[in-house]
DNA sequence: ACAAAAAATTGGAACGTTCCATAAACTGAA
DNA sequence: TTCAGTTTATGGAACGTTCCAATTTTTTGT
C-alpha cells in the first residue's frame, strides 16, 4: 500500500510542472491540448487519484452535499433522497446522508458532523425541533441550506423552503370525493399539530365548510398500522363515512388492508384517496386512488435548485410549491 | 462570512501553542486539565469548527464510510440502509451514501468519488457486473471494504463478506409447508442465473427432492408487479400449487394483492410464506409469514464488524452468515 | 526578421491540521 | 540547592492541492 501518487508524480511522468497539472485537473482553457492529453495519460499510468481534502484546504469545493431526513424508512421520503442523491451523483455531486429518526438531538450532532466535513450545502427534511440551534448553527456556517418538505424555521429568506402544493392536493381529493356523491367524508391520519397536517387537511376543510358538511377527523401518526387500526374501528361504526381522504399512501394501505379483514372493500362499500402516490398505490388491490406527488421528480427539481444557488449563485426563491396531481383508481370508483 | 476561525485563532484566544490546541482535539493524556479546559472555553467563545479536511491530509482518518447500494429503494435495502447508517453516526461516523440502481457504471463512478472524498471504508452491496475493475481499483486503493448481501467478487480474503443465512431460511420456509400438507410447492420470483437466488432457493431444491416432490419454478424480478402477475396467472390454472414460497416479501404482497383480485384468500385457499419479514408483512392482510432476515440488526452487527476492522485492525471474516427465522403468521395457516 | 501581443507554463506561498523533536516547567530525592 | 526524571507545552516541517505573479514560448502584424 505504497502512498498515493500525487499531482507531482503527475507532474514529473509528463515533463511538466505541478501548476500545469492542476490545471488540467480543473480543466483549464489556458492549457494546450496536447500538453492535456499527455498529463492525462501520466494520470491513468500511474494511477493517479485526486485528492479533494488537499484542494478543499485551498478553498476548492468539496462538492459534497448534505442530505439531512427525518424518516428515512418511509418510502416517501425514500424515494426522495434516493432521487436527490442520484441526481447530485450525475452532476458529480457525492451525498452525505443521515435519517434522523425524528430525533433533534441526532439531528444536531449529524449537522455538525456534516459541516466539519465541509458539505458544500445542506439539503434538509427537519424534524420538528423546539429549537432552532441547529439552524442558527447553518446560518453562521454560511453553508446554502434548503429547508424541503417541512418548513420548521421561518427564515425563509436564508434557508429557501421547498415543498408540494399539500393544500391544492387536498381540495383535490375533496372535490373529486364530493363530486362522486359522498356525504360523510372523513379525513384520516396525521399529527394534529403538524404543519404538514394543517396543509393536508386545508383544502379537506374549506371544501366540507362551503358544502356545509360535517369534518370527521381521525388524527394519528402516518402510519401502515394506524390506517389499519382506524379502518377496523370504522368497520364497526354505526354511521359509518362513505368517503375518507388519508393522510398518506401509508395509512390508506393500512386502511386497505384493516377493511379486507372485514370484508370491505374500498371502491365499492366505501369510496378512498390516498396522498403521496407510492409505487405501492398503483399495485395493491383495490389500486388506490391518490393524490401524485411526483417525489422523484420533486427530489430532482430540488437537486437542480440547489446546484444552481452553488454554480450559479442564484438563490432558490424563499418558497416554492411543486404542483400535485389527482390520480384516480379503482379505490374511488364503483367497481 | 468571514472566515471560519482556525486552530491558530484559538490558540492565541487561549494563551497556547497551536500545538497544544492540536493534542486537546486528540484528547491527548498529554494536556494538563487546565489548560484543555481553558482551550475548550476558548473553543466555543470564538465558534471553532473542526477542519477534517485539513486533518486529513496530514493523514488523519476521515470518518467518512461509504455506503454504496444496489437499490436503495427497495425497503429491504433502506431498512439496512438506515440502520448501518445510524450505527455509524453513534460512533461518530458520517456516510456517503449512493444508490447505483444496478448499474455498473454508476456503482463504478460513485466509488471513484467516493475514493476521491478520502473514505476511509466502503460497504458495499454490489451490482451484478460483469467486469471487477471497481474492485481491482478498490484493491490498489487499500481502503478496507466490506460486500454485504451480494457476494460479486469472489475474492473474500479481500473483501470480506456478510450476509444472511438464505439457504437455512429456504430449508425452513419448505420444511414448514411441507409439515401442513402442501403437495405441490412452487417458488415464485428472483432471476434465474442469480447468486442470491440460488440460495434462496436451494433449501427449496433439496428438500422437495429428499420428498421426491416435483419443483415448480416462476423466475422473474422480485418485484410486487412480477407478484402480482404470477397470482394472476397461477388463479387461471388447472393444477394450482397449494403451497407457494415467494423469493422475497415484495413478490409475496404482489401475490396477495394478485390473488385479492381473483378471490383466492392465501392462508385458506393457498399457503404462502415470503422471504426477508419486511415490516409491512406483518401488517397486511392476510399477515404473512415469512422468513425474517432482521436486516436491522444485520446492519449494525455489519456496521460494527467494519469499525472493528477499522479500529482495532482485525479483519472480519471472510464469510460470515448471520442466522434468520421463520415468523408464522395468517398466510400459511388454515384461517 | 523583429517587436508586440497572446498563449502557455511555472515556482512558490498559502490553506489548517498533525507530529516530531525539543524545550520549559514542574516534581521529589540527594 | 541541585539534579534527574517526569509532565506539559511548543515551534516547525510536512501533507497535496490552488492560485497568483512571473516567466517562457508561440503567434501575429509589419
Amino acid at each position: 500500500m505504497n502512498k498515493r501518487p500525487t499531482i507531482l508524480d503527475v507532474a514529473r511522468h509528463a515533463g511538466v510542472s505541478k501548476s500545469t497539472v492542476s490545471l488540467v485537473l480543473q480543466n483549464s482553457a489556458a492549457v494546450k491540448a496536447s500538453t492535456r492529453a499527455a498529463v492525462e495519460k501520466a494520470m491513468v499510468d500511474i494511477g493517479y487519484v485526486y485528492n479533494r481534502s488537499a484542494a478543499g484546504l485551498r478553498g476548492a469545493s468539496s462538492g459534497l452535499i448534505g442530505l439531512v431526513i427525518n424518516d428515512l424508512r418511509n418510502p416517501f421520503f425514500t424515494e426522495f433522497a434516493a432521487s436527490i442523491q442520484m441526481t447530485f451523483a450525475r452532476k458529480g455531486f457525492s451525498t452525505v446522508i443521515a435519517n434522523t429518526d425524528e430525533n433533534p438531538d441526532i439531528q444536531a450532532t449529524v449537522i455538525a458532523s456534516m459541516i466539519e466535513h465541509g458539505v458544500s450545502a445542506f439539503v434538509i427534511s427537519p424534524t420538528y425541533a423546539p429549537d432552532l440551534s441547529a439552524f442558527d448553527r447553518l446560518e453562521k456556517s454560511g453553508i446554502p441550506t434548503m429547508q424541503v418538505l417541512r418548513q420548521v424555521d421561518e427564515r425563509t429568506d436564508i434557508f429557501p423552503f421547498a415543498s408540494l402544493d399539500y393544500m391544492a392536493g387536498s381540495r383535490l381529493a375533496t372535490k373529486h370525493l364530493l363530486e362522486l356523491g359522498c356525504k360523510r367524508i372523513a379525513f384520516v391520519g396525521g399529527l394534529e399539530d403538524r404543519p404538514v397536517t394543517l396543509e393536508r387537511v386545508s383544502g379537506y376543510n374549506e371544501l366540507m365548510d362551503a358544502e356545509g358538511r360535517e369534518r370527521i377527523y381521525y388524527h394519528g401518526r402516518p402510519s401502515r398500522t394506524f390506517g389499519r387500526d382506524i379502518a377496523r374501528r370504522m368497520a364497526r361504526e354505526d354511521t359509518r363515512p362513505d368517503g375518507v381522504i388519508c393522510f398518506s399512501d401509508l395509512v390508506a394501505l393500512g386502511m386497505i388492508s384493516g377493511f379486507a379483514e372485514t370484508d370491505i372493500l374500498p371502491g365499492k362499500d366505501i369510496r378512498m384517496v390516498g396522498f403521496d402516490d407510492i409505487e405501492e398505490s398503483s399495485l395493491c388491490f383495490p389500486r388506490l386512488s391518490s393524490i401524485r406527488c411526483d417525489v422523484s421528480r420533486f427530489g430532482e427539481n430540488s437537486a437542480q435548485a440547489l446546484l444552481n444557488w452553488l454554480e450559479q449563485g442564484d438563490k432558490p426563491e424563499a418558497t416554492k410549491r411543486y404542483p400535485v396531481e389527482l390520480i384516480v383508481r379503482q379505490s374511488s370508483m364503483r367497481l
